[in-house]
DNA sequence: GGCAGAAATTTGCATATACAACGAATCAGG
DNA sequence: CCTGATTCGTTGTATATGCAAATTTCTGCC
């Protein structure tokens, strides 16, 4: 059995993490064009989604579900904060800063459907 | 033909850049781990890969390649000429900026082989 | 009650990323 | 030769990302 030699060559063409990388900068090009009007970015979009999906979420739980670092997505809430999108609860444990969308939040997201999904089918030409 | 309501459960459960960007995310820290005792980046090893395997570059054909935004290889590059990986080299056209692998990048290239083989095997078992 | 350790989050720091605006060099017509 | 357009790259600014360390709050044990 012969083990092919790993060369330079086959790193800059068959790393799955480059590929990876490099697919992903198309594809959030892509969305975040789409929804640049509404002065959202798809890493906040996902996070303003998996908020309106769950109601009320605590920042380990969507870094759990979205392989999120915490600090991450610490300043990121903080951004959409100062935005008005988001805001912060209080809890009996007071180690815990749960979150969920404003009115105006719930506002955003309603406008950022249509924008997804022209963005959704456009990737699926690509994907 | 019934046409599925796009709901915010659809963006937060089927978003293609989202699962994207969290694959992305997982497969990038397998990497830099991999690599950090080296000292490198993915994000820098892919250009040092791109750069080995042509020997010379200008930035505007490895953006291309990588589908890299100029500013951001830009600034890549300076870091990794600080480092000592990469060298620029003088052209006709003043407007070109062609770099290279230095000695010191050329031994790191070889370094980070067995290193990027040990993460391109964990990542098949994920991808 | 008080203290050691665990858990959740934030902060400090460095890099990655892109858009917009700028600066420098070349090229195409005249 | 000029001059206007084009091409190439860098800089200014803002967000995204993660590691390491600090902070705050809770829990369990004595």
């Amino acid at each position: 059995m012969i083990k092919p030699a790993t060369t330079v060559e086959s790193i800059a063409n068959c790393c799955i993490a480059g590929r990876l990388r490099l697919v992903n900068r198309v594809v959030t090009n892509l969305y975040d064009e789409a929804l640049r009007p509404l002065g959202l970015k798809l890493s906040q979009g996902n996070i303003l989604a998996v908020t309106a999906k769950f109601g009320v979420v605590r920042p380990a739980e969507v870094c759990k579900l979205l392989q999120l670092d915490t600090s991450t997505l610490s300043r990121t809430v903080e951004r959409m904060v100062s935005n008005g999108w988001l805001e912060i609860l209080s809890d009996e444990d007071g180690r815990l800063h749960p979150f969920r969308l404003t009115d105006q939040g719930k506002r955003l997201m309603e406008k950022a459907i249509p924008a997804w999904e022209k963005a959704q089918n456009k990737a699926r030409t690509l994907v």
